[in-house]
DNA sequence: CTGAAAGCGCTTACAG
DNA sequence: CTGAAAGCGCTTACAG
């Protein structure tokens, strides 16, 4: 709580000495080197800790990474958040996390924050597509992560396959594991990366000539809950179920677990995201994998490691893959 | 990105005009306002956001809550913070959360940072008894979460009581369950939340001369697999399993589950926490309840509603209840 | 009501 | 190598 000038004072030399040692950004005798070590450690037991504040508003940067989620509580984002901040560790930055609850107004007010922070740049994980006239004249860079905006005012997007994993879902409940009655749960699809699983799945049926089920649902646990009890109703010859969310899939098993039909022998369930309660559940479910920890990282490094940041809207898409686990099982 | 100073140039007006009008912190003539408000229109295209360490320096406080936590990954800390997260929000805080993967050198490093950006306060939710060095002589309101350090400079320790806790859990298992094998997984003995688990368990064991056997065991999905195997290989005659920690029992269940032994007919799972899972998976976990929104509650408004902050290390011990669900059954 | 001034704590040209 | 000075962007006594 004291500052650099009291550790001066101790030292009997300038603050400007004690910072260049604190910083190492410039020669200092060994003698006075030492005294301010001294001084230091003296004065530690009171503690001294060079004001953030202060360094901020001189270097008019903070050496921190902004993130921003929809949500705290959803595993996905944590498990991302989880690697930002380690990366951001490593680069010795730190990483400063706004949770937004998926409330737009919540979501600027995040980016204000962020902008008024001097932070090096934000990590966005948005659901709300019009957040994009925010961002087409945000001054820091960005890079949107999870969502495909229609701007190309960012650094870049960093997203999945997500049609090839609607399709690689759907392709192995009917080829492999022989389902004929097969119906998508699928996201809100006013949201690019709910729509293109759900794509992926309309387009596989088309092709295969079988007959294309949906139900509408939001990526929640209560809302995967209700929407399972009007699936059966609506469609009571289903045998496959692609929920296009991990988190739904979980409660869609606990509703047919709960009505005593069997997964996988009477219906069987594939999941969307691989998060990481996919395995940790039993039965462990059968999902298509992102690779969050990938996508995490090159979205870190993009700020990181990107100079002189350009905004152009650049796109980097990771593959997806599925993940066969207790949930499907493959024709005898 | 710009100051306040070219506001006040473009509305004609000093820098202090404008100031007052952001905060309100003054009267301004009608007049001088609307023109500080047009320029902030005109200007807000580019974007102008009052720079936070600016602010933070003058006012020397940051108007923000620090959080530090051993994981971002644990649902039990996630939950906790966002709860945190929304009572700060509700006094217009900010947050700023610190995750120190349990480690004790980062746990102090979350602590320097937390004094070099002059938060008003910090609950530090800790694994690291010996973190209670740094806690003596620490420059700022903390309370100590979830743990039960033995310095009493700090402003509150909140917890459960957990004593209670494992003995609510055994006797479940043993009066309402009718289990006479009953195993205790517990948790790292030189932490005292999982001890006093263990103790109450123990105690109870003692009382009504029931044999006592025990496990222990990491709070980690891994650890829980392997000690759960191992539990059974000692134990071959167990028939009730008290797990001190949800995620554990969620492993549990999943050993238990892939050696074909039924949950609850054969044998009988608590585990201890509550967390957000143990109702989302499948069968719903029996476990011990901790308020954890009151907690988080009780933590943040400790912080914001207390002053003069005395340290003196005041205990808040909340209840802890039963839920049982469904991996335990009544006796018929 | 309003502006000029001083200062929050730090850091880096700039002299010497 | 080292200190005095200026300045990062804001805010609030202090005059007027």
């Amino acid at each position: 709580m004291r500052s650099i000038r009291e550790v001066a004072r101790l030292a009997d030399v300038s603050p400007a000495t004690v910072s260049r040692v604190i910083n190492g950004s410039a020669k200092v005798s060994e003698e006075k080197r030492q005294r301010v070590l001294d001084a230091m450690d003296a004065i530690e037991k009171t503690d001294f800790v060079p004001n953030e504040a202060a360094r901020t508003l001189f270097r008019r940067t903070s050496k921190t990474l902004g993130l921003i989620i929809p949500s705290i509580r959803n595993p996905f984002f944590t498990q991302f958040g989880s690697i930002i901040d380690e990366v951001a560790k490593q680069h010795d930055y730190r990483l400063l996390l706004c949770n937004v609850d998926g409330d737009l107004e919540q979501e600027r007010a995040a980016l204000q924050r962020m902008v008024a922070s001097t932070v090096d740049g934000v990590i966005l994980a948005t659901t709300n597509d019009s957040i994009q006239e925010d961002l087409a004249q945000f001054p820091l860079p960005v890079v949107v992560v999870d969502a495909r905006l229609s701007t190309d005012k960012v650094n870049g997007y960093i997203y999945c396959n997500y049609y090839k994993g609607g399709q690689l879902a759907v392709r192995h409940l009917h080829e492999d594991c022989g389902c004929r009655n097969i119906v998508c749960i699928r996201g809100p699809q006013h949201i690019y990366t709910a729509r293109a699983r759900y794509e992926g799945y309309r387009d596989y049926c088309l092709e295969h000539n079988i007959p294309e089920q949906t139900v509408d649902c939001d990526y929640d646990f209560r809302a995967g809950i209700d929407m399972t009890r009007q699936l059966l109703e609506r469609y009571p010859q289903v045998d496959g179920i692609l929920a296009c969310d991990d988190i739904v899939a979980i409660s869609t098993y606990k509703v047919l677990y709960n009505m005593n039909i069997r997964v996988p022998q009477q219906i069987q369930l594939v999941g969307f995201d691989d998060i990481g309660l996919s395995s940790l559940i039993t039965p462990e479910l059968t999902t298509i994998h992102q690779p969050i920890e990938e996508m995490a990282r090159a979205a870190a490094q993009m700020i990181l490691e990107q100079n002189p940041p350009e905004k152009k809207g650049e796109c980097f898409i990771f593959p997806v893959s599925l993940v066969v686990r207790e949930t499907t099982s493959r024709k005898r």
